[in-house]
DNA sequence: TGACTCATGTCAGAATTCTGACATACCTTG
DNA sequence: CAAGGTATGTCAGAATTCTGACATGAGTCA
């Protein structure tokens, strides 16, 4: 085990491990969302309309990590199943900012209280400086990952 | 910014941080294995044979967090393609260990380095112990999600 | 003003992945 | 030894997500 010297050796990847990781936390929130009938996307779109109001398609599809076009169906289920609101006409360029409705912001509570569980849980057995480390480390990840090739 | 206090607040939420490190990863990978010609999914069904020879279908898929399934067909096209080969039949029970190829395994080095490349970049700015602080609190976010509902 | 670039919303089709199901093989338990 | 439980490989269909493409609106610059 782990004789390999020239790969990148699964035991000793960091990579690998953060893959594993998120894969274990997108598995988890699936289980306590799925009673509620919500997808874990479906509860990203919301929670970030709960935090930030006014968001735009293609924001809201930044930062739930899919492309606009992905969340463009997703918003129109929500838009038509009367969770979020959008209106006709941009009031600037093409964007339409989205908000949530008074029946959005019910459905996200209970979603909100069962994924909290699960960030608790995954939290659990981390001291206070553990964590603040893991969160020092992940952030020094992405920075360094971004913008790949951005040369001339 | 960061005001409420009820929700999850995204710009604090180590799961949040979680996805969007793994999401950045996974684009840089995706970045530089495409002129190869190669996905994410694919390098790492290759790298894992390489590092355990006679993996079984089940046991790939496992190792790169998609179904049985899904890698049947990857493994079914990469054995179509001669990078990896699996006996007629199984040897014990019904599991069939999948090998690389000479030519899988020339596939791949070329791959590994590509990758290589990215986890480099992605460790960069990070001291070794800070690194060994990562790989901890990664190791204790995976243990602490598993088995959510192990109960009766 | 006019050409250019960029971001957005949206439609349509393709590709990927998943869920469901079935037959088979091993292992445990009585 | 028989029966139940678990794991595997595989097929088929459904669901999800992505890529490609187009038109529109806003900002930039000469």
């Amino acid at each position: 085990m782990s004789q390999n010297g020239a790969g990148v050796d699964l035991d000793t990847s960091l990579g690998y491990l953060l893959k594993e990781a998120s894969s274990a936390l997108r598995a988890a929130m699936e289980e306590v969302l799925r009673p509620l009938g919500m997808s874990v996307t479906h509860y990203s779109c919301l929670e970030l309309l709960a935090q930030r109001p006014g968001l735009s398609n293609s924001e809201l599809a930044r930062g739930a990590f899919v492309t606009r076009q992905t969340m463009n169906v997703l918003l129109q289920a929500l838009e038509r199943d009367g969770y979020v609101t959008r209106p006709a006409e941009a009031p600037v360029g093409k964007a339409l900012p989205a908000r949530l409705t008074p029946r959005g912001r019910r459905s996200l509570e209970k979603a909100t209280t069962a994924v909290r569980s699960v960030e608790l849980k995954m939290l659990a057995g981390m001291t206070e400086a553990e964590q603040s480390a893991a969160f020092r480390s992940l952030r020094s990840m992405i920075h360094s990952l971004r913008d790949t090739n951005a040369g001339p």
